[in-house]
DNA sequence: CCAAGTACTGTGCGTGATACAGTACCGGAC
DNA sequence: GTCCGGTACTGTATCACGCACAGTACTTGG
């Protein structure tokens, strides 16, 4: 992640909203095909326009997490050029706690949204 | 709160779903009418139909941060009768703090549905 | 009279997100 | 030819939040 990154748009999100839901998000990115930790990175900046940027040791923490669970496996890429880059793959546990913590959210959703009395 | 409560239905949710969330549940509960602490646990597990029961110590710390950021006010009732409750107020502070939450959570929830691509 | 429910308080711990620091390689500008 | 910014991975230390657990105290019903 590039030095001294500044808020990119709006005032970055609390850390807490989005707490406990890291690991999901990360393994929804690894259901399609395997990625390197910094594409990761990119792929869900992308993927909300900028508005939330995982920073990088809460993801490379999220990879120790989810590698010492067994819900994805690591590899170094063979890159014959350029730096070396440790790709990451989901297994079969990875994809059924994603699709559990999927249900969670959902559930998480309805609660808050009740509690909220949000329309 | 009833000693060794049991997880009332479902296992209950990972508590870091709902981190960050507290405040604001909270600060939502006194939107209406001052209430005192173990009135706003049921009122909280009442409307999640018992999804939901925040815990004693959380609720109660939060109610600590709370009025320490000026967000609400507490006061001892006068029951004449039957143990002490102590109420507490949502302050102007704390109605601005929750109306900036309820759109910090929506746009959360924007955030997680796109990257978990649920639709 | 004592058990269960109501009600508030405090201490200590685990976890996740992050700040911060460091290593290393690459390409382009100057 | 070197310096800078971007790419890429790793590790350590810190902080806040939610919660387990423990304690106090009053009240009502069997």
């Amino acid at each position: 992640m590039a030095p001294n990154t500044s808020p990119p748009t709006g005032d970055a999100f609390a850390s807490d909203l989005l707490r406990g839901h890291t690991d999901t998000i990360v393994l929804g990115t690894l259901r399609t095909t395997d990625r390197y930790g910094f594409e990761i990175y990119k792929t869900i900046r992308d993927a909300t326009g900028g508005d939330y940027e995982i920073k990088e040791a809460t993801l490379y923490a999220t990879f120790r997490r989810l590698t010492k669970d067994g819900l994805v496996e690591a590899y170094w890429g063979d890159e014959t050029q350029g730096g070396r880059r440790k790709y990451y793959r989901i297994t079969d546990a990875g994809r059924a706690v994603y699709t559990q913590n999927v249900k969670d959210w959902t559930a998480t959703q309805r609660i808050i949204n009740t509690l909220l009395e949000t329309k």
